[in-house]
DNA sequence: GCTTCTATGTATAATAA
DNA sequence: TTTATTATACATAGAAG
């Protein structure tokens, strides 16, 4: 997208990533809000510069996208191996 | 970027937003990706469709993007508000 | 570390399967 | 729900502030 093709891998010069970096994370921050609204989802987005610094996104708020993320992934740890949890439960109800 | 330019709210008929939820989906995932080795950054990106469902992507893995987010939090906590836990930690030095 | 310019590479809207 | 096609809209590489 640009003068040029690029191939996808670290860019070297410390100038131009930096700059690519801007630009880019412009663009996944703009692409992440249309698809929250466009697409009524819930969206999160994390980005740490290689600097350390920290950029974020979230359509609600990251407190909401976190919890909801912890929640979502204790279901499909319980369908992925449904013996787990509920055996426990299960032993605790004799 | 299409047939047609598109304003940015939500799309009321759902299969036209389905559909659009799974290019846009997989365009911001590759994305997230390039940002990621282009850039040298550490990325992590949450999103639930309409119906609830999770995808997610991250450069490293989640829980280390959630640790990391976390950490950088506190510190721009006491950053903006350097009084908060710095206060306790002087008067417990006395 | 962000912005402008602009030629060019990409993403994607509309549509159909 | 994902994919193929293709015309268009958009993102961005490179260069220079």
């Amino acid at each position: 997208m640009g003068r040029g093709k690029i191939v996808i891998r670290r860019i070297d010069n410390s100038t131009s990533r930096q700059v690519t970096f801007s630009k880019r994370r412009n663009g996944i921050f703009k692409k992440a809000k249309e698809l929250g609204i466009l697409c009524d989802a819930e969206v999160g987005l994390v980005i740490f510069s290689s600097t350390g610094r920290l950029y974020e996104y979230a359509s609600s708020s990251m407190k909401s996208v976190i919890d909801r993320y912890g929640r979502a992934k204790e279901e499909q740890q319980l369908v992925a191996n449904p013996n787990s949890e509920l055996k426990v439960s299960l032993v605790d109800l004799r």
